[in-house]
DNA sequence: CCAATTACGCACCGTTCGGTGCATAAAACA
DNA sequence: TGTTTTATGCACCGAACGGTGCGTAATTGG
């Protein structure tokens, strides 16, 4: 971690670099890994592509750090469900997160993390991979989360965390979808209503 | 439609393009539409650019004869699904077939109109469209499907067509993002029959 | 002031993209 | 047979792709 703390020698760099990522965040959010271009990305980020490179590798390295960019900013609803005190708040809050993140009025719509995942092809296969392991590490926190809540008598000792953390995320992914289609965020929150009628899907 | 009963003039083509079609659907299942690059696709056909321009017009529309074929082949299930005698059987049978074509053997993992629609990204809006459309008219089938059902008694007069349908789509959508990420059929079919245990979703 | 270091703008690299011009081959019509 | 029509193979198009070399501007350390 470069620290702005620490005095860097020659000429100062003439963009903010949480901005550029942002920036950045957005036109991959919107065109996916492979669509978002460096024309596309340098543009908006307002910044040249030597300046890019300079600052952020190559692509694939600008891609993981906007992703921890989006994992600290509108991805954080999944660190903030597992943190909830019951497990039927963290569905909730889990839920309302994915509705929020994915139909934000300045935002692209869906999940960068799920519309990334699919439309990255045979290139970026190292992309391919992370966005896998990414996926399924916030399953396995929420399953994580779903154990615990059984050993504390929260769910009943035959539920099944696997299957409760599957499922809560096939319907997550299932609103990034739906919001990449189009659908507004009250419908959506219905249908994350609906799924929360039936906790805790035994 | 040119039937091949019609006794075509010229040179005939060497190719059988229903068969060229089904090389092209894996390419776009399983890079999406601007990943599949047209050297990919006319290598897996086994034909020229030129034949391939001759006989499906350009890249488009080439993936708009391969959707249609989708449509009859693997996707299927959907109209499969309506077809049901009840409404529990035509969420059965719907979510079953999402679980069965999103992870068939031969076939990319996922299901082809959800990943070709997020994986488009700036060119190809026309794609994007269709594919929106596509998707959207998917879901009406299912809720006019489930209107019937409350007229006909087969559901609670009270229940919202409308919202079982984009609720079960969410997850039909979100089981192809799982079998995208890796997630096998019985996994996938668990989480399909945990959904089903809540039928009729008030 | 001068050297070292870092950032920037521009022009350019080789490759791949979707798409095409053209000559040739193979069939139906006359 | 000869003409017309369609299919095919090959080479090629301009544009865009991710990435870089190089000269210059701006800063710190001496």
């Amino acid at each position: 971690m470069d620290n702005q703390e620490t005095v860097r020698r020659g000429r100062p760099r003439e963009f903010d670099a949480d901005v550029a990522l942002d920036d950045a965040m957005t036109v991959f959010w919107e065109h996916g890994y492979e669509g978002a271009s460096l024309t596309l990305l340098t543009d908006a980020m307002g910044i040249s592509r030597k300046s890019m490179y300079a600052a952020f590798g190559n692509k694939e390295d600008l891609f993981l750090k906007v992703l921890q960019q989006y994992e600290r900013g509108p991805g954080a609803y999944v660190r903030d469900a597992v943190g909830a005190p019951t497990a039927r708040e963290v569905a909730e809050s889990y839920l309302a997160g994915a509705v929020r993140a994915g139909t934000q009025p300045g935002r692209p719509a869906g999940c960068l993390g799920v519309k990334a995942a699919l439309a990255v092809g045979a290139a970026g296969q190292g992309v391919q991979d992370i966005m896998t392991a990414w996926r399924a590490g916030r399953q396995a926190d929420l399953r994580g989360r779903f154990q615990q809540a059984i050993a504390e008598g929260d769910l009943p000792a035959d539920a099944d965390a696997e299957l409760i953390a599957r499922y809560l995320t096939t319907v997550g992914d299932g609103l990034s979808v739906q919001a990449t289609g189009g659908a507004t965020r009250t419908e959506l929150q219905r249908v994350a209503d609906a799924t929360m009628r039936h906790w805790p899907l035994i």
